[in-house]
RNA sequence: GGAGAGAUGGGUGAGUGGCUGAAACCACCGGUUUGCUAAACCGGCGUACGGGUAAUACUGUACCGGGGGUUCGAAUCCCCCUCUCUCCGCCA
């Protein structure tokens, strides 16, 4: 969220550029500053009277020690009426501080300058392309029929053990997913990302601290025996790894990487342009997070789509890097890189990773801030993090693609991985 | 799951219901001394939200795992919760 500092000091900036995500901030500002105002007041009240019930005590306890007990009590009757303001006060701030949090986390991140205004994702800003779109024979098939074929990624057998979109991966279907989530750590580590492995369930703190709730409770599955959700993406265990936490600037950025399962409610999101592989309710991702110094957070995001467009490279896939448009970024992020890789059978794009800066929006409610020598007080800091990558659709893209008569080529970064070089 | 012990600032760790936002030590920062380094000595060293200021200074309140209570006054007493440790049980 926003921090009221900055919301009291860029009101009509924020406006403005909230315009550019179809959202008006006016009324939900105006409230906020309102509100705010009434809650300075309110602490000027109360902490004045406290500041005198204070006072008052110490001397209660010097009278007591100097054995004037009828002046000491003398003094304890007037503080009656004084307690009971202040608990009214109290319990007045309270809710004005309970509103002012309510009207803030209404509040979605503002874009970076480059974000453009837009209504979907036809308005997304193509940045570049690259790889080459075979051109696959009549004969070719989705990807759905060619795992049936060849038995490597069973749905109806998921359907059987858990339900719908929890697919079981086969033999040769299996050692392809533990190849790519292989091969993405690696080159992860190569660039200098430190491997964690986090929890794959989380409480209720993490789920507040990097976005998930309180609104969108919906997507994750919920415990509830022990009120814990399952991560719909790493982000969460590994973002909040420094939720509360005072970085020193030397040692930004941070930079982690974590494979985890991945688990979306996705409730009422099923049709006919998910099927197979396109959109599932467990899936397996390799993340990249970092917590950057807001001086360099933007080079920092430049470097993890270049990391991004450098594994999708390796598996030869041919991909097109869009900017999103202020209607298809996310409520937190304030510039997002979304990758697609082409689906030669499907023939169409399929988002593949999602590489966003939140600048402060996340820090602000993880409470992770950095200081420097010089500097007098800690200031939050610059969290990002992207997929790099999610295997379904990078799985779906590799059978469709490299299809061949006698069965699917592996990419070759992957055969040292894999142990095989064709599925057949 | 049963029994017991505990949770204090970056770390170790003291703390009798009032003089404790919190000793001491370590770490860290600034300085003095000194061929250099080290040592020694002196000083500083939490966070949030207010007031104040051009900005400092200064100042109010809150915070000793979390939440409630008792009291004029709570790190300290009481209740609930969470977590950690030890022992027992169970277990990959």
């Amino acid at each position: 969220m926003l921090t009221l500092k900055f919301i009291q000091e860029n009101t009509d900036l924020i406006i403005k550029r909230l315009k550019v995500k179809n959202f008006d901030a006016t009324e939900i500002i105006n409230k906020v500053i309102e509100q705010n105002n009434r809650r300075k007041e309110t602490q000027a009240k109360v902490d004045l009277l406290k500041a005198e019930m204070n006072t008052i005590s110490k001397e209660i306890g010097k009278l007591f020690q100097e054995k004037k007990i009828e002046e000491a009590n003398a003094a304890k009757e007037k503080t009656t009426s004084l307690k009971e303001e202040i608990k009214s006060l109290d319990a007045a701030f309270a809710s004005i501080d309970d509103e002012v949090n309510k009207l803030l986390v209404q509040l979605p991140n503002i874009p970076h300058e480059l974000v453009v205004p837009g209504r979907d994702e036809t308005d997304n800003v193509e940045i570049r392309r690259g790889g080459e779109i075979p051109q696959l024979p009549e004969t070719k098939k989705p990807h759905w029929e060619i795992i049936k074929d060849l038995d490597i990624i069973d749905f109806e057998l998921g359907t059987k053990l858990t339900g719908a979109g929890f697919p079981v991966y086969k033999g040769k279907g299996a050692k392809l997913q533990r190849a790519l989530i292989s091969f993405f750590l690696d080159e992860g580590e190569k660039a200098g990302y430190n491997e964690v492995l986090p929890p794959i369930m989380v409480n209720e703190d993490s789920g507040f601290g990097t976005g998930q709730l309180p609104d969108k409770e919906g997507m994750m599955y919920h415990a509830q025996a022990d009120n814990l959700y399952m991560v719909p993406t790493a982000e969460v265990p590994v973002t909040n790894i420094y939720r509360d936490v005072i970085v020193d600037e030397e040692q930004l950025p941070i930079k982690n990487i974590a494979y985890t399962p991945c688990f979306r409610r996705e409730a009422g999101s099923w049709g006919a342009h998910v099927r197979g592989l396109n959109r599932l309710h467990q899936f397996d991702k390799v993340e990249i997070v970092q917590i950057a110094n807001p001086k360099t957070s933007y080079q920092q995001l430049d470097e993890m789509v270049a990391h991004v467009e450098n594994l999708i490279k390796k598996l030869d896939l041919p991909y097109r890097i869009v900017r999103l448009c202020g209607g298809d970024i996310s409520f937190t992020s304030a510039m997002t890189y979304d990758f697609e890789v082409y689906s030669a059978a499907q023939e169409r794009w399929l988002e593949v990773s999602s590489v966003s800066n939140f600048e402060s929006f996340q820090a602000n409610r993880l409470k992770c801030r950095y200081k420097a020598k010089d500097m007098k007080k800690p200031e939050l800091v610059h969290t990002l993090n992207g997929s790099a990558l999610a295997l379904p659709r990078i799985v779906a893209a590799i059978i469709e693609n490299n299809q061949t008569e006698t069965g699917i080529k592996i990419p070759r970064v992957l055969i040292p991985y894999t142990g095989f070089d064709i599925i057949e």
